[in-house]
DNA sequence: CTCGAAATTAGAATAATTCTAAATATATTA
DNA sequence: TAATATATTTAGAATTATTCTAATTTCGAG
């Protein structure tokens, strides 16, 4: 592992904020300030690749990257806020259907935050 | 609704391949030749804002758009080939947990699918 | 028919990501 | 240590899906 790789590893899990790649990028630099965004592109996928890390992909955002410690995840519908969320494992109901060929799913589950619930009850959704 | 508004919508339902922007347009353009891109997608836009489609986004491929009647996807971790699965409804526990802010759910199941599990047992991966 | 709104068009703009080729760093081994 | 090989990083160009813009066309209501 080189030093970039280590440090946008541990970047990635001591966040919890799903961060994009230029976010990354940003805070990279205030260690490194040459490392350049081809980088963290570069050591990202490799990052993926050996699954030391998950990219989650969103509608209308730049991927974003997370740890892989399993948990779910809870998107609001209006301002697209992304959070965490512990749901009933699907492993087994997936390993009966599928077999050895399951390997692992994504499961993205839609709502309205509390925060988006709070504005449009006291006012009209603009 | 415009006539190409409802061709695009007759072109997502009927198909059960999970067609691109672009793919639509091509078959678009079997009955209009002079229709636009920006035309799909105007419409698919507008089609999946009330909710007579759904868009399907994936990593490393342009989204897809499909029919909303219920199903998850299965994806193929190797060539990317995407299909249609039924599971068991998880709308239940999401209501318990999350009540009323609860909207709807994207399930995507990663596998290993027949062709490719077949090319791989039979000589090694490249 | 005429007006105005909505839809469509072509093409430019945008933005995330990947690619390329050169430069640099690191490791290997003599 | 020097010479060489290998891997990483860099800057910036290229790519690609999608959105935006502004002009044009379509079409229904009066």
């Amino acid at each position: 592992m080189t030093k970039y790789e280590k440090k946008i590893y541990d970047i990635v899990n001591a966040s919890r904020k799903h961060l994009t790649a230029d976010q990354i990028y940003t805070e990279l630099k205030k260690e490194y300030p040459a490392v350049s965004l081809a980088t963290v592109y570069n050591n990202l996928s490799k990052l993926c690749d050996t699954g030391l890390i998950r990219k989650v992909t969103l509608e209308d955002s730049p991927d974003r990257y997370d740890r892989t410690e399993k948990h779910d995840h809870l998107i609001c519908q209006k301002c697209g806020k992304l959070s965490d969320i512990c749901l009933d494992d699907l492993t087994h109901q997936l390993k009966t259907q599928l077999g050895d060929n399951f390997l692992s799913y994504d499961l993205k589950v839609f709502y309205i935050c509390p925060d988006c619930r709070k504005r449009s009850s006291s006012k009209t959704t603009v």
